[in-house]
DNA sequence: AAAATTTACTTAAACGATTAAGTAAGAATT
DNA sequence: AATTCTTACTTAATCGTTTAAGTAAATTTT
């Protein structure tokens, strides 16, 4: 009895390590007979080099898929052509299309885009910055975490590295902030409430440290100064990271003899415990209470109720913050803090805060 | 009349390039009297260096501030500390919290992260890995474009390249897939409509080409036969980038004679499109059509009414993706492919599908 | 026709780190 | 006491580019 035979085809294609088959300018020269100075020269389009010249280097670049080794280039020239994002996180509608403004403009003028993310933890902040200083990037974009009360890391880092802030900016620091307009959409969504027929107002803050906070806050204040409200039925509650706590906190909120009758709520991640605590209470939108959340999601046209918002400018102010560092990077005569700029917020009335 | 003295202060604060205030290797050897070798050896703790000049080389360059520089680090060692992300968009529940996730792995290791969308662009996918290819990284995570058919480029690349894909991945490519189960949630999702009552379902898809959508097609098709629907009254539409035509095409679907009574969406953008589809036509969820949808929202839960959801364990996957490549970085001689791992994903029951 | 300029290159240093190979002094072994 | 081995360094090459400075030949100017 014959045995069939067995073939066995062992294929593996291993991952070479780019050093290995890595064109390298020299390995051009060689082939060319040329100096590593003149292949330079001619892939920079140098007016130092013959037509002729540059057509061979170009030519046989091309079929040897010669990629330049950036890091060669980059400790030569000192600078990386690639810049940093620094925000707190990433799963949020605000920073992730302000993530795809700036990845926007960043490409278009041939920058790479590093990210990073905090997590709302100053330490973590700090060691980014302190770890980008280093070189690794020419600049970089931040939106500070909500612990962030003292400035003099961004002010150490500052003389390193070009920073530049939108959002959650730090306007001590003497630097482009691309803000939007923080203080008049506070007013605007609380006289929003007002005019709906509110008495009692609640804003829902985070972290006090934040100037964009204080900002929204003293919107609101005014505007219920303005309006002749009884200061003692509006209130601001401080909320935090957790979203049980913040559940309980405005379940609390909610329960009170004087419970108010609107909601300023400044950070988007509380819309749905405010939505689950009045469901749970059977407080019904907007009857019982009216709400406005600082929010960009696009999905808040199909909450129960549609949800009433400021809507932040993200996606331009992504490509601002952006555009800001890049043409500074490209001619650092200009002064950084000429960039600033306020792009307005919208706000966008539905039916939770309207019938 | 004396003027009174006019003080004008002004203080520039000029960013010095990173190349001048710079401490280098060099100018702690030549501060302690040493050779750069020594220093070099001594900061990572070379045997070769005695105790005392450690420590005295330690101290310094935490005096002078002393932060190596990246580029030529990189250079001498022939790799860069550094991944990449190719993902088609960021403003998406699921590739943010992916990308949160891979950002903690990366930190973890002391990896640093690039970002880059293609924004379902082929020809982008097809640069941005060309460019990355050069050194720039060590590897990449992708998950490739809607519009990706063929994997020629990605087959190129890989052999220059490791890549390691997540969610839309690329069978073909021998290396690590981080995928959920596709087929199953597909099937999953449909069996829980016609389960609830549903008899003439609609999956809605974007592009065919991609793996996972047609892993999920399968499994709806295959839900369909298993309980003996008439084929005739399902369907499958294809939606596209665009949300005016989607709800175009979802629009004339609601309105065939033989209209669905169950919508499975394959992707979380069309839901708002579905949402306000069937309130124009004064469709009500769950008696007239119920729906599921993949989506990672946290706010399904607020929706009107709130919505049924495949939930896929993005920031898990984000995770596992990171994981496998630097695990492969690590130590080269594993098997990416061995990598490959399965994260389930759930079905949320709510109330757009149930009473 | 001699001098000056332009063209099209080359040489070599530099960027800031790492590391193989070399070395001088002291310690240990025989 | 001669030999070998350690210890704790230094020297110098290298990674892949860029660029200031140099040069020989060709061209233009005087």
């Amino acid at each position: 009895m014959h045995d069939k035979p067995i073939v066995v085809c062992l294929v593996i294609i291993a991952h070479k390590p780019q050093v290995m088959g890595a064109i390298t300018i020299k390995i051009l020269a060689e082939k060319l007979n040329l100096s590593t100075a003149t292949i330079s020269k001619a892939l920079s389009d140098s007016h130092e080099i013959s037509v002729g010249t540059k057509q061979r280097v170009l030519q046989l670049a091309r079929e040897l898929n010669y990629t330049p080794n950036v890091y060669a280039g980059s400790l030569r020239r000192h600078k990386s052509k690639t810049i940093a994002v620094v925000i707190p996180e990433i799963a949020d509608s605000f920073f992730s299309l302000a993530l795809n403004g700036i990845e926007e403009v960043a490409l278009a003028n041939s920058y790479h885009t590093l990210i990073y993310l905090t997590h709302e933890k100053l330490e973590r902040e700090k060691a980014i910055l302190k770890e980008l200083a280093g070189g690794r990037v020419d600049g970089a974009l931040v939106s500070v975490t909500a612990e962030t009360d003292s400035v003099e890391h961004l002010y150490e880092f500052n003389s390193q590295l070009p920073l530049v802030f939108f959002d959650r900016v730090c306007p001590e620091i003497d630097t482009a902030q691309i803000t939007t307009n923080d203080f008049e959409s506070g007013y605007l969504a609380t006289k929003h409430l007002i005019d709906a027929g509110c008495r009692k107002i609640a804003l829902l803050s985070i972290s006090n440290k934040l100037n964009i906070i204080s900002e929204r806050v003293r919107g609101f204040k005014k505007a219920i100064v303005d309006h002749n409200l009884n200061d003692a039925g509006s209130c601001v509650v401080e909320c935090d990271e957790n979203p049980d706590r913040n559940h309980q906190l405005i379940s609390e909120l909610m329960q009170r003899v004087d419970r108010p009758d609107g909601i300023v709520a400044t950070v988007e991640k509380l819309t749905t415990e405010i939505y689950l605590v009045c469901h749970d209470l059977g407080l019904t939108m907007p009857n019982a209470v009216k709400v406005v959340c600082f929010s960009n999601q696009p999905s808040a046209t199909i909450f129960n109720p549609s949800l009433t918002t400021i809507n932040q400018p993200a996606f331009e102010m992504g490509k601002a913050v952006a555009l800001a560092l890049i043409k500074f990077l490209k001619n650092s005569s200009i002064s950084l803090p000429d960039e600033s700029i306020e792009i307005p917020s919208k706000l966008i009335v539905r039916r939770s805060s309207s019938n």
